[in-house]
DNA sequence: GCCAACGTTGGC
DNA sequence: GCCAACGTTGGC
């Protein structure tokens, strides 16, 4: 069992949307690093779901990886704002999992007070601020949920 | 809206 | 395989 934050901009697809979707695959990634997390997802892993391009930015709740990667079929779509032309069902560059909603934190974790968290200092979601899927140390994993509980 | 960081593309 | 140009992400 790993633990994960993936992160969306609440403006496009927020946990809010994931609340009421209750189930929503997680598409559109486009970065190989990204991807090949997405790939090493297994079903019950959970993800901190963080929202991006906010005001604030931050750790917002909890969802769970409900199917393991399959391919990312909005990459083959011409119309999707996340269409591939490299891409198809012969190519199969990108995947996507589904993840359910777990729920939303009863205190929402800002960037800025993450930041200051000596115990996370070291995570990924700093020093790799452009990676939009990443894997969470169960120890920071514990750390955040019991902030934000 | 700006800009730094950084990933990708493509010429050589 | 290098590297400059370019595009994107995401904080502020």
């Amino acid at each position: 069992m790993q633990n994960w934050l993936i992160k969306s901009e609440p403006d496009v697809f927020g946990l809010a949307d994931l609340k009421r979707k209750r189930v929503s695959s997680w598409d559109g990634v486009r970065n190989y690093q990204a991807r090949n997390f997405l790939r090493a997802m297994a079903v019950g892993d959970l993800c901190i779901f963080y929202h991006s391009n906010a005001e604030p930015s931050g750790a917002a709740g909890l969802c769970r990886v409900v199917k393991a990667a399959y391919p990312d079929h909005t990459a083959w779509d011409p119309s999707s704002p996340y269409h591939d032309p490299k891409d198809g069902p012969q190519v199969q560059r990108w995947s996507m999992v589904d993840v359910r909603f777990e729920r939303v934190f009863a205190r929402f974790l800002p960037l800025a007070e993450l930041r200051e968290v000596p115990e996370l200092a070291d995570m990924l979601l700093f020093s790799r601020s452009r990676l939009s899927v990443q894997p969470v140390e169960e120890h920071h994993f514990r750390l955040i949920e019991a902030l934000g509980a």
